[in-house]
DNA sequence: TTGTAAGCGTTATCAG
DNA sequence: CTGATAACGCTTACAA
């Protein structure tokens, strides 16, 4: 049986107030009492049970971390999310606990209100597309769950978000890809249900306007943010007699089949073909050639929205509800200039 | 303020423990007196508070994953791990909390021992290398905290664990390199202080033996598992006046680091060295040209081992305390038979 | 089959 | 500065 802190009382002579008081460094204890306490603590290799304190404060010390995961697949993205949450949680005493559900699915279906409901959280972190189930959000809102989302389609509404600089990065390698000399740039959407997937093909288009370039729909696929789709998407692509002279991804796993599928069809990167993505994952430099790609910082990200949650959770009033992370250019070896003008 | 059991109890017009009854599907609870409960929880939306349960129960309902991370680099083998263990544990009705760490410092230098002591969770699973540090089994064995071990080094203690037959695994690839024609193959070290980089290692020096190719050290690189590892390892590797033909690695990614070393050289796969690795995590598929690997079954190794653990956590003697799950091959399209036969 | 009452190990109120 | 004592919301002997 280990001890408990009224063996510590016990053992120091003094009420176990005093002991509570000590364990969580509230002032007006004399120092004498102070070392008094310690030393029992000390002598008894006491440790506090955070499951007594929890229940005491009524609070869980843990945020929930929500990620869709239909395909149960691992995804590069939700890493970078999870070791940013559980690098600030943990500072801060909190438990990150990893919830992966289908965030496309009524909010009741994959128990994330009962995760509140049970206490087992504190607050959420949601990922897109959580915040499409806008009557989970106001459930949250009315059981007063505070959670910070990442990328949300709604910004109108008040609760707190951190995102990033989606259109005007997919802008910016567009416009980059048009400055190389390319006219027909194949796009592969990323699951509809995020707004980033809309942002980035609106940046897309926004550069094709802005160099008096029509927008051609039959160079544009749909995919869903995973490898597979973006494989399927440029082998279609490469089908067209006219083909692309570069591929521009919603993100860089969907980049990577791509590049795959190029491979396969006998054509070379970027000799043939140009391709581009988005996120900058490890991924991207671990496939050959390293992956040109717009830089999203995932954990920069995350961290910023764990902070923010963990503020709201201390009723610490936040300086700010709501972060845009600016994204930037990395240019790497899978694009050149065309080769093979279009016909 | 949520409903309590003590409301419901009001409402249905019985005792709490009645309720608790009902809530834990406990037996001799007449039909009528369920029911009457049942519309009691249901009118008040009522939730059982998991926090109160624990503490009342003396158990977190919680298990903790440990991994080593030293550099704070996304892994997909602890994915594909994680994804495992969440979904046994969930389940079950248990959390998991993910713990990252450098296990091959002290154990309580990561508050490993605390994770317990605090009741935080009620046992671990411990991938490789955790078990090196015996002093922290041997102290989770004192505190009566269950756990369950992934490929540790040590298999003479009685301690669980589930592993993979890695040694017979990297015997069966090297066989195959050598079958293709392969005399000169170099091979890649995983991370010294993990027993599954001496196995495989072991098992590609049994295949050399037993096929009479002399072994080379000069063919031989350190690694640590990561992607940089393997990229550094080839090009040391393929500067070698006779380089190697084909490349075994001891892990998927530092194979995919060896796959862009050898693209930087402006040499082909498999045209002028083939390249193996093992795991086949979803990286495999994802690099061009596909990787011909050992594949573990990362996912089924978890479930394996979380099922053992909540068996134990449970009270359950589990039938078998030690799980050894095969290993197979996996050829894709980065081997084929030497074309330049070394000089 | 149901209920009473005593924990579980903290925190928190309020009086000294 | 310090200490009784009552929560917190559930489980669980033990009794009825």
């Amino acid at each position: 049986m280990p001890a408990t802190i009224r063996d510590v009382a016990l053992c120091a002579g003094v009420s176990i107030k005093t002991v509570s008081r000590v364990l969580n460094d509230e002032p007006f204890v004399r120092d004498e009492t102070r070392a008094k306490v310690m030393r029992a603590i000390e002598e008894l290799g006491f440790v506090a049970n955070l499951l007594a304190k929890r229940l005491a404060k009524g609070q869980s010390l843990a945020i929930g971390l929500l990620y869709h995961n239909v395909h149960r697949s691992s995804s590069h993205y939700i890493q970078d999310v999870q070791q940013g949450v559980l690098d600030v949680a943990r500072a801060a005493g909190y438990a990150t606990l990893m919830h992966p559900c289908d965030l496309t699915q009524p909010s009741d279906a994959c128990g994330i209100v009962e995760l509140a409901s049970q206490r087992q959280v504190d607050g959420f972190i949601l990922t897109a597309p959580a915040d499409n189930a806008r009557g989970l959000l106001e459930t949250l809102d009315q059981m007063s769950v505070p959670f910070v989302r990442l990328t949300p389609s709604d910004r109108e509404s008040a609760w707190p978000y951190v995102t990033a600089t989606d259109r005007a990065g997919a802008c910016h390698m567009t416009r980059y890809l048009l400055d190389l000399g390319h006219r027909r740039i194949g796009y592969v959407l990323g699951l509809q249900e995020t707004r980033a997937a809309h942002d980035r093909f609106a940046g897309y288009r926004d550069a094709l306007a802005e160099a008096g370039v029509g927008y051609d729909e039959t160079l544009v696929r749909f995919g869903n943010d995973l490898f597979d789709a973006g494989r399927d998407a440029a082998h279609s692509l490469l089908q067209i007699p006219t083909r692309p002279t570069a591929i521009f991804c919603s993100n860089d796993e969907m980049a990577a089949g791509v590049c795959v599928a190029v491979h396969e069809t006998g054509l070379h990167i970027p000799g043939d073909v140009s391709v581009a993505g988005f996120d900058d994952i490890a991924l991207a430099r671990q496939i050959w050639p390293p992956l040109t790609t717009v830089r999203q910082p995932i954990y920069e990200i995350a961290t910023t929205a764990t902070r923010l949650l963990i503020d709201l959770l201390g009723h610490r009033p936040p300086e700010n509800l709501h972060h845009e992370i600016p994204t930037n250019l990395v240019i790497r070896a899978s694009t050149a200039g065309p080769c093979h003008l279009p016909t």
